[in-house]
DNA sequence: TTTAAAAGGCAATGATCAGTGCGATACTGA
DNA sequence: TCAGTATCGCACTGATCATTGCCTTTTAAA
């Protein structure tokens, strides 16, 4: 259980290479498999079979569920939303929100957010939003640059990213882009 | 799998009967397992040994680990907080929050709520959110009665429940009291 | 091309888990 | 008190899981 060591092996990690096609098998094993939602639990001999690779493999290379899930978190919510720059605050975060909105809405992406929070706690949740967080900031750091006050980070995850999160997370109810934009005119009235 | 069945026995229920030392010292177990955060795996066999009952009572009066841990949430999260009435809504709404934020603060919580999000998913989510809703609309609604506006209940949700259990699930920021009544007082400027 | 290191496939093992009859015990209502 | 019912403990069983040693294949560098 080395928590520092990358799953990516040292050698064999060239993009078309055995080790990399074997990790993107086993990713998109994990993600089928929970947005299955047949209830099946999500185990390592599981996830292997569907990935047609061998459980030992798995145990090898990712340990437990704890640290896969945790990967296959960093990787999706990694370079999936494209910062916007059209040289507005208010519109910029308004895009963000939009675009994440949308993201939380695929029905593939909460049931890995859910399982990764339960089955790797602190871990697999800050995997989850680690990246949300520094999108903000460089946001908000361009506004700055620009010359103008903005809000604080944290007062923007609050007032932006913890409801889209709450929403998903523990309610059934859609998010929508207008709803999305509201929580930015909440936060930057007027 | 009876979704619908309550796991509380139709005869035995009596206060201090053997059914409920059972439920109870089960719950126990589960809080206990959670907490202890010794990233042992939560199981039946696991959880009954530390009740001190059979597995076998925990399968058939609960059936999975997932509907478990939906009525451990449902029991740890309904009248647990009071819902304060002091005739004023900000001071109402900031003592609510600054409570919720004491109580999403125990050690014991935390993990129960991840634990629940991902294995019991929907139905978890809602247990640990449930009653905090109903919560919020009793304090609007008196308010409503006195005669004043108030903001809608998915409002109060969104600028303060949100970055309440974001903060608590997603990173590992302090609660603090004080933080708590600031999310109010952006809610309710002037 | 050759060679050493790394990773994956394979088979086997002990441990744990989920689930099932059956008899004993505790509870409820008459 | 007493009967009927529900719940629980107990002893199994088959299935699945986590883990290991050994060998083959792939990879990266000489």
């Amino acid at each position: 259980m080395s928590a520092t060591t990358s799953p990516l092996p040292r050698t064999g990690s060239r993009p078309g290479g055995r080790s990399a096609r074997i990790r993107a098998a086993v990713h998109r094993a994990v993600e089928e498999l929970l947005a299955d939602e047949t209830g099946e639990l999500l185990t390592i001999p599981v996830v292997a079979a569907r990935a047609g690779v061998h459980a030992t493999t798995v145990y090898r290379r990712w340990g437990s569920v704890g640290e896969l899930l945790t990967d296959v978190a960093t990787s999706r919510f990694s370079g999936d939303i494209v910062v916007p720059d059209t040289g507005s605050l208010r519109e910029d975060l308004e895009r963000y929100a939009s675009d994440l909105a949308k993201d939380l809405n695929d029905p593939d992406t909460l049931p890995l957010v859910r399982a990764t929070i339960g089955t790797a706690g602190e871990q697999g949740a800050s995997a989850c939003t680690r990246e949300r967080r520094q999108q903000l900031q460089a946001i908000l750091e361009r506004e700055q640059t620009r010359g103008h006050q903005t809000p604080t980070v944290e007062r923007v995850m609050d007032a932006v990213l913890a409801p889209l999160y709450y929403r998903a997370v523990f309610t059934d109810q859609a998010l929508t882009p207008e709803w999305a934009r509201t929580l930015v005119s909440h936060l930057l009235p007027d």
